[in-house]
DNA sequence: TGATAACTACCGGTAAATCGGTATTGCTTA
DNA sequence: TAAGCAATACCGATTTACCGGTAGTTATCA
């Protein structure tokens, strides 16, 4: 349904022409490993593969292919990981025809384009400091995955074979990363940055 | 964009006329109050109104109008909230136009209709049982809130001007209730079931 | 190969949460 | 209006979490 509509908003255009469609991660992949592209539309929920991790992978293929990222919602997070990853543009799918064009001839330039709603998003971020992601070792993602289930730090302990203290450094570790001061908010946060 | 592709869907077949389309709810609520329609298509994520909460409004104004759901994602909870509110169909927007003209038909008739994916959803979450809300009372809710905000039983207390002793029954009837033992899977399961 | 990060571990102490059981008062509604 | 639920509250006891500080041993990667 998003195809079509892209279609149509597109259609009218002669500026741009569509190469090709696809419905997962996978096939676009393996597409473009034998055909060209200016650029990429990508819509960030993809039954198959993550959006974000999409990006390196096509950008691997072919670093001159300009990526936009394409999504119903507005996360801040994972707009910020888009761009970390290297979009050039942004948008959402409400988006006007006349502006899709727009951030495709420019990206296509080699500009940047987010539209003004994913500005704004960006933006608000930016002030509220909620768009950095505190870097979490593997063990301590383990452990918070098992705080999340409801287990003790001596369950964890067992569970692991590592000293009860050694679970409660870690513990303490997270918390402190994640800016928090007991079990309860760190799950919150935890999930509001998709950590979890 | 989502719009422009239902269109493009349905241009093709004859037994089906658009009427309108919006953007937001409470423009789709004003123009249903004045004219009339058999079929709505519904998207779950409105700017304004939440979908599960235009069901209900959209049956006030002709409770004879067949609504059918529309999201990108799957969440069971929100599908069965959709439900229970009186939607008659149900769809992911990568259905095909076959499918949306047999939908629309099927409810026209007075019919239910949900996608293959979509009944695949509903029976797992009834064999997960993950579906069943458990209601909280107000008052719970309220201390669940504060409890994900990192606060503890004597905080809440002040903060509700009760004795942190009663803080303590509110928490113990919540585990109860979300079936968990302490309050950081008191949290996770709070996210999953949409209470906070 | 040397520095940095990750993982491990400990002590002592305080604070908070959890458990089990009980009970009164007010509101709501069948 | 009686039953049921919601909100309030208490006691005693145990367990778990949280804080502050410290430190040795492995990876790992530049």
């Amino acid at each position: 349904m998003v195809i079509e509509g892209l279609k149509t908003l597109l259609s009218d255009d002669k500026r741009v022409l569509i190469k090709n469609q696809f419905m997962n991660g996978t096939d676009t992949l393996t597409y473009l490993e034998k055909n060209s592209a200016d650029i990429v539309l990508l819509d960030v929920n993809l039954p198959d593969i993550n959006g974000v991790e999409m990006v390196p992978k096509i950008l691997n293929i072919k670093s001159n292919i300009g990526i936009i990222g394409l999504s119903t919602y507005s996360e801040p997070s994972i707009i910020n990981q888009m761009i970390k990853k290297g979009v050039k543009g942004y948008l959402l799918k409400n988006v006007t025809g006349e502006e899709l064009v727009d951030a495709i001839t420019q990206v296509h330039q080699g500009d940047f384009y987010f539209s003004s709603e994913i500005q704004k998003i960006l933006a608000d971020s930016v002030t509220q400091e909620s768009g950095d992601l505190p870097k979490l070792t593997r063990r301590e993602k383990h452990i918070l995955t098992l705080i999340a289930e409801g287990k003790t730090t001596n369950k964890i302990a067992e569970e692991l074979f590592i000293s009860p203290l050694t679970v409660e450094t870690h513990r303490r570790n997270l918390m402190q990363k994640l800016e928090v001061s007991n079990a309860a908010s760190l799950i919150k946060v935890a999930i509001e940055k998709h950590l979890i």
